[in-house]
RNA sequence: GCACCCGUAGCUCAGCUGGAUAGAGCGCUGCCCUCCGGAGGCAGAGGUCAGAGGUUCGAAUCCUCUCGGGUGCGCCA
């Protein structure tokens, strides 16, 4: 049960109930103290002032309308007009036992289904995955996941970057390769850092070499069976390294969801008729423009969008326009969410008005680009290794493998082999993800080993180690989760405080797949784990002298608590662990 | 030149779209295991929310300006 969305139902209905206008919003949140109530409600201050009214009088109205009966065990006005809610123990012990019996830990399905297409990772063909591709790729699977968990249809595209001028020297540098000997072919592409790098020196030194990566492009964008099949193995190749680390790092991401910009090719030309069937169109220098009188060039003058090169050639302009018609009109989405840096963000803004205007997308599809911040190093700039390259993604998770072996060697008890594996993966992967998804995306942010592979306080650990030591009950008390019995008690602060915490997973999650912001998430799960910490000290389960209807109650609450922790780190893409 | 983003504790970050006394983690100083797992808990020190004006019952949050950092501005993607 979503219990913000139901207080704030309740108090509109008061509010209009007073007299205030129907768009009037409810301002329900969670208490931001614990003598404010379990929620406040802070509409009252400028509903009252709208129209004319003193706050507290509008505010005692609004008591007087709302309806909270059984809900509430106590409504207070409070400074100039806030309105406190004091949750009722019993009901919150029974909306706790009702997201027990649930598998779903409360959180109820949509009853608005959406086509929800998330467009994520897009790596680049004959490229590794740096660690500058780490933020799309997991915070777009994270929301993914909570979309689809709850009950939306989510449509995932990976918009590799596998097509344009670049190709010829990449087509044509490995036809060498080829030619020299299959072994030096495939050494060099098993690390296609180096690839590219030799092919652009290669391209950058070499005239003749430069001639023919130019003939290559035009022969395969013109559908050159030669240039299409080496093509086709670079891409190969590289899907088969970007899915090694797609798995390691537990993102949900297949083959299946591969839409690379080259699948758009064949549209390009009919996109261009299109626009200028909506008279969009102009021609300046020779090249086919969309002006736009939203934004506005260094002279002040409507800004210029090109679409098509001068002598012929689309530009990624055009193709994101294609891959907008094909999302809405094909794939029938309701939502499309780009998870691409900041740094587009003007394109995005041009692309979606040019979709707008040319009937690629219609008013009732919300295009959003979610957009991230850059990774800098600790000098406050663009991240950059000494030798001035980026980081692979592969051998951050190396590191953090490493680090994670030592650590479990040091503290970990007796666990198999094949455990320590489970929980060296877990741990290390994990706190990698966490280290970035429990950051707002929308500022920049710095890049440090120690930062990204901590393991204490708000971290990844933390919350598995929450759940191992729930595990730990579960194993001492001799009880499985699916076998508890009795009522739930609230009989103290850190059982309420759980409690309470507990009951917001829902609102948590529906917030999440509004806005994209999978740090939310982050936030609301080590609230718990902090939450359950402080509860595991105070109430004991399975001491001496603790009554039986206590520790049913308890285990339940742990049961709780452990489910909305795998729940809630599923979203998240990480895996718990029994023991560590 | 124009436009967008950012500036919160020594460091890394939250702050739920304008609410009450700005919160965490790391680091620092002290405590707490005759144990449901110390990867933990409790307490303490640490802030002119870059600065200056403004808007109003109320501003870290909105507006203007200044300073500092980042990014983008027609034939790459």
């Amino acid at each position: 049960m979503n219990i913000l969305k139901l207080l704030e139902d309740k108090v509109i209905k008061a509010l209009i109930a007073a007299g205030a206008p129907e768009d009037t919003p409810a301002m329900v949140r969670p208490g931001t103290r614990a003598n404010f109530g379990d929620y406040q409600c802070n509409a009252v201050m400028a509903a009252a002032k709208k129209m004319g009214m003193n706050p507290r009088e509008l505010a005692q109205k609004v008591i007087d309308n709302l309806d909270l009966d059984g809900i509430a065990s106590k409504v207070e006005i409070a400074g100039p007009g806030f309105i406190n809610i004091y949750l009722a123990p019993q009901w919150l012990a029974s909306s706790l036992q009702s997201a027990v019996n649930d598998p779903r830990a409360g959180v109820a399905q949509t009853g608005n289904k959406q086509t929800v297409v998330v467009d994520y990772s897009a790596p680049n063909v004959a490229k590794e995955m740096h660690v500058g591709h780490l933020r799309s790729t997991i915070i777009g699977d994270s929301t993914a996941r909570t979309l689809e968990f709850l009950g939306h249809k989510v449509i995932r595209q990976n918009h590799l970057g596998d097509w344009g001028t670049q190709f010829g020297m990449l087509i044509a540098h490995l036809e060498e390769l080829e030619k020299e000997s299959q072994e030096a072919m495939s050494m060099e592409l098993s690390d296609l850092e180096t690839f590219y790098r030799e092919a652009k020196k290669h391209f950058d030194d070499n005239p003749d070499f430069a001639t023919r990566a130019r003939s290559y492009v035009v022969r395969l964008q013109a559908g050159d069976e030669y240039c299409l099949k080496l093509w086709k193995k670079l891409v190969d190749v590289t899907l088969s390294h970007n899915q090694d680390t797609y798995d390691r790092l537990n993102v949900s991401l297949t083959a299946d969801d591969v839409m690379g910009e080259s699948a758009y090719n064949d549209s390009l030309p009919v996109i261009i008729q299109l626009l200028d069937e909506k008279g969009l169109l102009s021609e300046d220098d020779g090249a086919k423009v969309v002006f736009l009188d939203e934004f506005k060039n260094k002279d002040g003058d409507p800004m210029g969008v090109i679409v098509e090169k001068s002598g012929g050639g689309f530009l990624y302009t055009t193709t994101d326009l294609a891959a907008i018609r094909h999302r809405c009109h094909t794939l029938n989405a309701d939502r499309v969410l780009y998870y691409v840096d900041a740094r587009q963000g003007q394109h995005f803004d041009q692309v979606f008005t040019i979709a707008r205007k040319a009937g690629f997308a219609s008013e009732h599809v919300s295009l959003e680009h979610h957009a991230f911040g850059m990774m800098l190093g600790k000098d406050g700039k663009p991240f950059k290794t000494r030798a001035g390259t980026t980081i692979k993604l592969a051998d951050l998770l190396d590191e953090a493998e490493e680090r994670a072996a030592a650590l479990i060697a040091s503290k970990s008890g007796d666990l198999s082999e094949e455990q320590k594996v489970n929980v060296i993966r877990s741990v290390a992967i994990g706190s990698v993800k966490y280290a970035d998804l429990s950051k707002n995306r929308t500022s920049d942010y710095v890049f440090d080993w120690d930062n990204m592979l901590a393991f204490e306080g708000n971290t990844a650990p933390y919350l598995l180690y929450a759940y191992t030591r729930i595990m730990s009950i579960f194993r001492k008390a001799g009880i499985s989760e699916s076998d508890l019995t009795g009522d739930i008690l609230i009989e103290n602060d850190a059982e309420r405080e759980l409690a309470l915490q507990l009951c917001r997973f829902s609102e948590t999650i529906e917030s999440v797949a509004r806005e994209g912001l999978p740090h939310q998430l982050c936030a609301y799960l080590y609230d718990i784990s902090g939450a359950f910490m402080k509860f595991y000290e105070a109430c004991p389960v399975n001491k001496e002298g603790v009554s039986e209807a206590r520790r049913n109650s308890r285990l339940q609450i742990c049961a709780l608590t452990a489910r909305t922790l795998k729940l809630g780190l599923g979203l998240l893409g990480i895996e718990t662990v029994e023991q560590m």
